[in-house]
DNA sequence: CTGAAAGCGCTAACAT
DNA sequence: ATGTTAGCGCTTTCAG
């Protein structure tokens, strides 16, 4: 490993010109600054980040912790948070925290382990994380999913959309609606689940009919296959988000039911699939790109301007997308 | 920030002690071990990762640099490669490379400054990061793509599918095959236009129609519609990966063509909605979760074991998953 | 079994 | 404008 002061020693001199020289802030004659470039080039020198780290008690790397890496929503968003951070300097990690509170932890330990300068992150359900990260003086904000603690946020309005999709489900003259939504530990499950909750409200009907389940493929057919096993099984379906949309979009065809003809199917998220699925699945549409840029210029004002500055949260309208799966055969 | 020395003092000993009763490796009295542990828990010590790595030299830290992280693929390897490193104490976090050599290699050049313990990459084009990681000490594991450099690496047969997808469509009756592949850069792109040619020849047909564009949805839509619009238009389509699939389905559906009864269409990589399209389509699938955990239990070995072993190339082979899509309606 | 002290590579006072 | 040096928090000899 080729240090500061092998270059120094090659440029013929110290490593306080040579640590200056090449993080050129500093006034240095420009031609011993270039006899220290052409150096470290020629010993191939690289800056060794956790002894700069160390010292300047900082570091440029972001950790961007998300819940789901195979939820398509989080990979726009990693994209716009990338994207913002480049910008400025930083580099982002990703981290899957998997729905996992234990996952979670072991990279919220990381961040502050490795003083990371900034987190974003979709909480789980467990606030102390965040807590441990401001403890550590670590600014932070929550994307996809807010919490009651006072730090930035960007979420989409989950319950605002859901709402909007259920409603568009009665119009079309669907009388026995359901939800399928992810767990309970998860707040956009549970915003979801509450604008379902609304519109069935607002039409006077009754039977809730709701069912958690955990985010994935699996969990969506095994609520399908619950809820269409009922008595008085439903005759319509809003589903919380892409995952559990393939494992409906599974049941479904397992059982020969046709979504648009046989039942009605709006979704969360407008996965880049959902126009060519057989049919054309209705969907609610979020911002997930511009949520990632955002939460990102958030961190770098919370990171570089006033750190004591009230909290912001942003909250994103969704689109409702009407495709077919939605549509009433009989209208 | 509470350090060692505030929890040595606590405990009312060295910071010597502390640093060996908490990585409790050395032999050090129990009870003052405990004494230690309790002062560690009351003051909420956390660790200093920077200072350790700087004092060690070393991490346990992984870098997955991955060319896409919107590709399903390359979420299913990144998970296979998170459970088998945390079974090893090893932390990973996600670098998305976007297909392009230079944020590939700032993320390089992050491996290194951060002494990373090992690299994970599917590298795009640029051989030269490789000696970069290999120069500085950090061992290496390529995945999904090989390269002429003497490293371990784990791949699908991406020629060998590409092959049998393609003599599939011949034996369906299609005539006039094409084939939309990924950039020259990429070593999948070409193999996967290999394979496919290597069918063509077998079959003794001459023209070859080939187009490579970016692996992108965009990408697939602009090669379909330049593909129709020629004289002879193929009647049949092998694509190299999921995100042009979407492309060529959309472009498809613009023009009113339907696969499996208009054109024939076999793709690479089993993406979870490719079942639910209209009409089902046929895939060569790879194992992404498998590969993943190879390649991290190759790294693992390299790291622990003999960094001078010689390099081991595992090569996994593909599965033809026939459905709807390929079928030719005239059998 | 425990403590004192050196030093990982770098940056930032401080001195010149 | 440039050089000297202390020290970031930790681990690990080396003494005791």
């Amino acid at each position: 490993m080729v240090k500061l002061v092998d270059v120094a020693r090659e440029a013929g001199t110290s490593v306080a010109t040579v640590s200056r020289a090449l993080n050129n802030n500093e006034r240095v004659d420009p031609a011993l600054a270039e006899r220290v470039r052409a150096a470290a080039a020629k010993l191939g020198y690289r800056p060794n980040f956790v002894a700069r780290n160390l010292r300047r008690q900082s570091t440029k790397l972001w950790l961007l912790i998300i819940s789901d890496i195979e939820i398509a929503f989080f990979t726009s968003v990693a994209r716009g948070v990338e994207d913002t951070a480049l910008k400025h300097g930083y580099a982002v990690v990703l981290c899957n925290a998997d729905e996992d509170d234990h996952k979670e932890a072991r990279y919220v330990d990381l961040a502050v382990a490795e003083q990371a300068a900034g987190v974003i992150i979709s909480p789980h359900s467990d606030h102390t994380h965040i807590e441990r990260l401001i403890d550590a003086g670590i600014p932070v904000v929550l994307i996809d999913r807010g919490l009651d603690e006072p730090v930035d946020s960007v979420t989409a309005d989950s319950r605002g959309g859901a709402q909007a999709a259920t409603e568009h489900l009665l119009q079309q003259g669907w009388e026995r609606p359901a939800c399928i939504t992810g767990p309970q530990s998860a707040q956009t499950a549970v915003q979801r689940r509450l604008g379902y909750e609304d519109a069935l409200k607002s039409a006077s009907i009754k039977t809730r009919r709701v069912v958690h389940r955990p985010f994935t493929i699996e969990g969506g057919r095994t609520a399908t296959a619950g809820l269409l096993d009922r008595n008085r099984p439903p005759d319509s379906l809003f589903v919380a988000n892409a995952a559990l949309t393939l494992g409906v979009l599974q049941e479904l065809q397992t059982r020969g039911l046709r979504p648009g003809t046989d039942i009605g199917l709006v979704c969360f998220d407008d996965a880049p699939w959902a126009p060519f699925i057989d049919p054309p699945i209705s969907v609610v549409s979020q911002p997930a790109y511009r949520m990632g840029t955002q939460a990102a210029g958030l961190l770098v004002e919370r990171i570089s301007g006033g750190r004591d500055a009230p909290p912001r949260r942003i909250v994103l309208g969704t689109d409702l997308i009407v495709r077919s799966s939605s549509l009433h055969p009989a209208r």
